[in-house]
DNA sequence: CTGGATCCTTTTCGATACTG
DNA sequence: CAGTATCGAAAAGGATCCAG
């Protein structure tokens, strides 16, 4: 790990060590593949069964599915409905807190979509000058 | 792996399957937690040589410093120069498809500062009704 | 100083089997 | 249907040593 001496000229707005580390412990979580995944799928959609969500985000498991679904769950972003039926129903909804994340990954996945023609091409460049395996 | 059976009423938009792979990848790519710090890192403190850059991200091994910063070069957001000197130097430097990612996540720092009070509160509920190890 | 190489631990993830 | 439990493969990640 490489050291942090003294963490000199710091501006005073983000001074707070508890709090930029709890910032910073929040990205982790929610900068996640599956997680934006699945907030994308939601609000697309809407209201969905664990099945029929699991079926439209695409190649994901059954355990991240619920790993990552629950995971959101406890941090506020969806709710977990679950209907005493046979068989059971249970259904995932965004929040309002769920639904403002998703509009600001937006901007994340217009990116995504107009710089891919980019990033292929600085791939083959960067393949080109026969660096990295 | 959930079975995908037909992807029956897609909207025509999103109908391309491998457009689609590519933006998923990119996704799953820019989407990580180093990423996002080191882009992040790069935006406010402009050129950076490789043990600052790290001492400024924070909590990050040499080796994934390396490892992320070397993908983020292929996929073309980071520019690399090394000076031929003794002892060696080499600067980062974000580049513009760089700063455009950067502004582009500026939305999920900005929710992530926002709303850590109610990620915080939320867990506790979610603590308190006894789910989840 | 900037890493590459190596070893080792931890975490992630998928596949499978099983339950209410 | 909606999970939980378990196993093993694979990837992530850290620590250490070494070279240009």
């Amino acid at each position: 790990m490489i050291s942090t001496p003294k963490a000199q000229n710091i501006p005073p707005e983000h001074a707070d060590p508890e709090l930029d580390a709890l910032v910073r412990e929040i990205i982790g979580r929610v900068a996640d593949k599956w997680t934006m995944l699945i907030l994308e799928t939601l609000e697309e959609h809407g209201r969905l069964r664990f099945t029929r969500l699991g079926q439209l985000v695409g190649d994901i498991s059954q355990k991240m599915l619920t790993k990552t679904v629950r995971q959101m769950e406890a941090d506020g972003l969806v709710v977990r409905t679950v209907y005493p039926v046979i068989p059971p129903r249970v259904d995932y909804e965004l929040t309002d807190m769920g639904r403002s994340l998703s509009a600001a990954f937006c901007g994340v996945w217009d990116w995504a979509e107009q710089h891919r023609e980019a990033i292929m091409e600085a791939r083959r460049v960067f393949e080109g000058r026969g660096e990295m395996g």
